[in-house]
DNA sequence: GTCTTGACTCTGGTATACAAGAATTTATAA
DNA sequence: TTATAAATTCTTGTATACCAGAGTCAAGAC
């Protein structure tokens, strides 16, 4: 999986940004990082420049390195990123997607819709512990099937990115009463439906709904966030690491040209 | 403009690689690269790191260093992340354009329409020369408004990306007849028209339009450039350069970050 | 003539030394 | 006590030395 220092140096400092032992704002060193991993600043180095090219780092040049805020405007960006790649592979998946792959998409709806409805006997406020991750990992599993139908290696690497983005800002993942764990369901088989169809129009469209739905819950809790002068929440219960694995396995297809 | 050292590395790598001067599958070396820079092989490696990244370049540890090689894949998958961001990015401008930008889009339009009724008075077989700068400066400029228009920075990073990826197969700036031509004027004309319409649906579909007619053309260049044994153009007239240097200068807005 | 083998060269990966500016701390003066 | 200045520490930027593996090529065995 890891081939040398510098990507061994880059998987721990960006899982160390995801689980929020790294915060926003943070000041980190290359040489405090180097001892730690037990290598030298050079592999560090490499691997900050390219956090910083995806945007989770910058370097002030004899000051420091540090961990980008999160803000506002780039929370929408990321979603609208999600908006438009996600709902054009939805689109293109309606009119290449083979029947056996309709079936899994089928399987995770029904997965999804199993979840929401053990949650809703279970009484609790809050989907949690073995039921949340079921939901979780059939939702991310959906959207990278669809992902992967639409042939396009550059789109799920864009989606990837844009996942860790904000698993980083700590809110998507929490804040899951019933009514909203409902309607992600709703709007996975919809998608589901309309692909079914071969309606890449509907797809697509079902698709964005979705994602701007996502959008809006997230942006309600970085709100809520900064109003409780608690603008950042590290992932600390071990759901939101079954997702973090999942997530890292999957981006971890490393850059592999010719 | 470019501050250390390892940014003057990254940018004169670029320009050789859309320039022509390094062509796909050619190996080179850090410390070749250095020794032309007058600079360590340091901030080279920063450079090449970052390329890599970006998929220009790849590395093969103890082997060397190599440009990408295009392929009709990844030309695919570069005019797809054009159609599902540009086309996006075209569904929100219209909700929040301008009458400012409108118009400037109105002048584009009409400014391409003047350079191809000129072409086409011109009487000669290919668009060239002054007619031919004219032509694609407004173009790239009708893109980037509205981008810019949508306001996420991403997107045009993005994009700009792209540009400079489908840039270094060298295709898409030649073969330009005038049927061609027109048709690229009719379907911006028509992106423009359905602006101002606010018509954002139809404002995608017609982007989206131009842009796999684009990518159709690129693919039939490239697939004839397959047959010809001669699979890379380098970029050499100066028109090509003109874009070049609007392309370079528009991503050359750095990360800069908080 | 063909194949094998070994030396040699070239490559990128890593560690480290030093430079220069930023940030912090300490010392000094009022 | 406070303010200012000097000294120190800490940071990244850069250059360089060394290593190990890949590739090349020529000498030798058959």
């Amino acid at each position: 999986m890891a081939g040398d220092l510098s990507d061994v140096a880059y998987d721990r400092i960006r899982e160390q940004l995801i689980s929020g032992r790294l915060k926003a704002g943070d000041k980190i060193s290359e040489s405090t990082l180097a001892q730690q991993f037990n290598v030298s600043r050079t592999p560090v180095r490499q691997a900050i420049r390219r956090l910083q090219v995806e945007g989770l780092l910058y370097q002030v040049p004899r000051s420091g390195t540090y961990v980008s805020r999160p803000s506002r405007a780039r929370l929408i960006e990321t979603y609208e990123i999600r908006m438009a790649v996600e709902g054009f592979a939805a689109l293109k998946a309606a009119s290449v997607i083979t029947r056996e792959a309709l079936r899994e998409l089928g399987r995770q709806c029904d997965n999804m819709r199993r979840a929401a409805r053990d949650f809703r006997e279970s009484k609790q406020p809050l989907m949690s512990g073995e039921i949340l991750e079921r939901f979780l990992s059939n939702d991310l599993a959906f959207h990278v099937l669809i992902l992967k139908t639409a042939e396009n290696s550059r789109f799920t690497k864009l989606i990837m990115g844009s996942r860790i983005d904000t698993m980083m800002f700590g809110t998507h993942t929490h804040d899951r009463p019933l009514p909203h764990i409902s309607r992600v369901w709703l709007l996975h088989h919809r998608v589901y439906m309309a692909l079914r169809r071969r309606d890449g129009q509907m797809a697509r469209h079902w698709m964005e709904t979705h994602i701007r739905d996502s959008m809006r819950v997230a942006l309600a809790q970085y709100d809520r966030a900064q109003i409780d002068q608690s603008p950042y929440r590290p992932l600390d219960d071990d759901m939101d690491k079954t997702v973090l694995t999942m997530l890292n396995n999957m981006v971890s297809a490393r850059g592999s040209q010719q």
